[in-house]
DNA sequence: GGCGAAATGAACGAACCAGTACATTCGGCA
DNA sequence: TGCCGAATGTACTGGTTCGTTCATTTCGCC
């Protein structure tokens, strides 16, 4: 069942994996994934570390060893979130498309990914309503984001180059212009809903 | 359940404040005031109600008397921050202007009303973290909001008769679009911004 | 000018919740 | 095969936080 990578504490672990009860990779997956729910269900002030503890085939005990604190876990997870999105943006492989199909594609991939990840949507509601001080926090998340950013600035300046793009705009701002309105329909999606709407 | 006063913002305050200490209008109007900084600040779980009740003239005691519980009190901004809204997208008049005019009016008011509101920006993105629990609450809101779309509704109509609008859309995608890149720019500002901005 | 309801204040309590102390087992390695 | 650090379990605690209890003052009204 659970497969074993190297990532966690060192590369000490030898390839094999016995019947043990000892599986610190595991434990740590299986408090990240529990948290990522609970978080982004409740946000950072609304989720209860005893619940996501109950929810967990491990003990509050293990969350404390592994993540410090409740900020700490929180951090770790909206981390790993952003990870796991610009790591199958970046599998886009834009830079190998012409940059009208690219365009088309990183707007395709950012539609089905927030409506098909909403876990990830509502992390990143509950960090803007702290303000985002939990990203300032974390250099990993800044770098991705700038990859990001730097990636569409490239298709941009190709598309410029080729006559295809006006000029004049900026990376950060289509960016934007990209993540807003399907960003907004799944974040908002209560407010409006209850306005009147299903589709 | 909350015992609201009747005529709670005007009816029988006498207009001037004589030095009296029994005044339940301010009383609430304060509450009101320290609670929709709290709410916004720090969501409906992260707000604390012994913060809010420090913040104002009056007590704690003062709170459950007329709001009843947390979740009463945090209704009531809601509901007090839609109120306000609306209450000036009505005056607005945009019945008695082109229907060009209208939609431009609305737009620049939204935009104007979203910058300059973000207290209002963060309780709507608070409450749908909690999925509109509240909301779905609130007739007050359900009937407000029911009412601005159909003035965009009315609006549009009349553009359309007149040939200035293409035809197929429908109202509240048209409320959708005009709120989502400004609403997205206020409430994602913090993730966002920390990609790389200022301005 | 006094009566009863509305309004207010001070302090308390019970549940909740992040984080910890203590104790134990596991597992690689010499 | 015994050692020792890594990993885990159990039970607890100290502070926080929503809500309440009890007592008092205010004020409209007759």
């Amino acid at each position: 069942m659970a497969k074993r990578k190297t990532g966690a504490s060192a590369a000490r672990t030898p390839t094999r994996t016995p019947s043990r009860t000892n599986d610190p990779v595991r434990t740590m997956a299986g408090i990240l994934e529990v948290a990522t729910a609970e978080f982004a269900n409740k946000g950072l002030s609304g989720a209860r570390i005893d619940e996501i503890a109950a929810a967990t085939r491990t003990s509050k005990r293990m969350i404390y060893y592994y993540f410090g604190s409740k900020e700490g876990l929180y951090l770790a997870v909206l981390e790993e979130a952003y990870r796991r999105m610009r790591s199958i943006e970046a599998d886009l492989q834009l830079g190998d498309l012409s940059p009208e199909a690219a365009l088309r594609r990183l707007v395709e991939f950012t539609f089905d990914h927030h409506f098909g990840n909403q876990d990830y949507i509502r992390l990143v509601m509950s960090e803007n309503m702290q303000r985002g001080e939990y990203l300032a926090q974390s250099k990993i998340i800044q770098e991705l984001n700038v990859t990001a950013i730097e990636a569409i600035r490239q298709l941009y300046d190709r598309g410029v180059a080729q006559g295809l793009f006006r000029t004049g705009l900026d990376a950060i701002d289509i960016h934007a212009s990209i993540s807003a309105l399907t960003f907004f329909n799944v974040s908002n999606q209560h407010t409006f809903g209850l306005i009147f709407k299903h589709d």
